[in-house]
DNA sequence: CTATTGTTAATGGTAAAACCATTATAATGA
DNA sequence: TCATTATAATGGTTTTACCATTAACAATAG
């Protein structure tokens, strides 16, 4: 017997009924992201249906983000593009019940960032290089600019490992590493006053990086962002056991 | 400024509000999985809601996996344990939507098989080594079962990949690696007729992987659970362009 | 003519009351 | 004792009515 992958039948529940009918719709293309499905009123005829039920039916499309609801004159159900925010919001969810932890999460990221770097490393265009180093002078002047750079300096460290993320040319990649840096940063924003020598040390291993992925170096850019990785999550951990001494 | 994760604040939506209460008292553990949450008809009271937004509200918790609703007297909405269910179906609807391929699927796969082998063989107990010993014994005698022991090869084959995972000690990764694999599955279950050389192929690679990790050794676990799974995946490619010439 | 301001109608958000469907439990009967 | 049936708790659905928001348009003032 093959796992079928099918989940209990609930009893027929209408709404889900209608929820199974609009998302094949939406999920097969035939109506575009940006269109707008007819309003509840119209729909309730269409699908004979009380508007109550309809509404628990987009609410459920709501939350699985594919339909987006507006309010006023012309507003109504439109649908969106396809994206990733579900899973942040299901990490989010995992980290806050308890179910993993924070290190839990940077471990797990040691390894996307690894795998993503290997990668950008085989797949690089020389465009690609250019675009890492165009962001690295960036990065390379707000260390210079004082404390007040160093805000943007961590906006732009984050940009690059996203940038990687896309060269290396798997969307889901960048799904999933848009949601880990979504919860790391949740978490540990609060802590965020970086010094000096972090700056430093972040910015000499962002250059060792890209260099490994422009000299095609695919082991050596892998270990390197684990290593970075890994460095960053150590400091972070360091620091918040400072501010919360014994949790 | 730093990004602080908030999302457009729609305007007072009664319903959202109860979502996010209840959702809290969930997280934070105040009410344990199994606990039941009152009748609806009581939680319109404590909410001074309407029936109607109360249930929207719940539908959304629902769809979120935190509650669970049943049915006729003794029934109502039963709070969840936490798990990665989400993920799974998040991942069906991107692949869905065509914004991932299943070769990016596979690609996201090999590193995620390869850093959790990895992890395994730094952590494994000499318990951890007895179940997949025990395990391989089972898909040992299963490929010698003829085709009708090759289903349950199959089947064995997948949970040694999850007590992998289980060993890595991290169990973000038995989330996604069960998301990956639900996935996987759901779409190369069909093509799934293996011969006996694939059986003997993937039995020896299992064989190995487990011997690099019962010997700690870290790379060379990972190099082989990255092959091991490019391997699978390769052959499911070339079996669906078999079965669907063009596609 | 242009800009501001008010009006309007489309559309989502909420409320309340009634009824149906399902099901665990208790009562009943063989 | 065991099977059957009745009961009541609870979710699922419908209907109707009204409120709140907002884009588009019209009216007015300058």
């Amino acid at each position: 017997m093959k796992p079928m992958n099918f989940k209990k039948a609930k009893q027929n529940r209408i709404f889900q009924d209608v929820v199974d009918q609009i998302q094949v719709e939406i999920l097969d293309g035939r109506i575009a992201p940006g269109e707008r499905l007819p309003a509840e009123r119209e729909l309730c005829e269409m699908f004979q249906t009380s508007r109550g039920t309809l509404r628990e039916a987009l609410r459920i499309l709501e939350q699985k983000s594919l339909i987006d609801i507006r309010l006023g004159v012309n507003g109504g159900a439109y649908v969106k593009d396809a994206n990733g925010e579900l899973m942040a919001e299901n990490l989010a969810m995992l980290i806050r019940s308890q179910t993993i932890s924070l290190a839990h999460l940077a471990e797990f990221r040691e390894g996307v960032e690894g795998s993503v770097a290997g990668l950008a490393a085989q797949r690089a265009s020389s465009a690609d290089i250019k675009i890492l180093y165009s962001f690295l002078a960036k990065a390379d002047h707000f260390r210079n600019s004082g404390t007040d750079g160093w805000n943007n300096f961590v906006r732009i460290d984050e940009k690059i490992h996203t940038e990687i993320a896309r060269i290396a040319g798997n969307p889901l990649y960048v799904f999933i590493l848009n949601s880990v840096h979504d919860n790391i940063q949740r978490y540990y924003d609060k802590f965020l006053s970086v010094g000096k020598e972090e700056i430093e040390e972040n910015y000499r291993d962002l250059r060792l990086i890209i260099e490994a992925i422009k000299n095609a170096e695919v082991e050596l850019a892998s270990s390197r962002a684990i290593k970075h990785v890994r460095k960053f999550s150590r400091y972070m951990e360091q620091k918040k056991r400072k501010v919360i001494p014994i949790q």
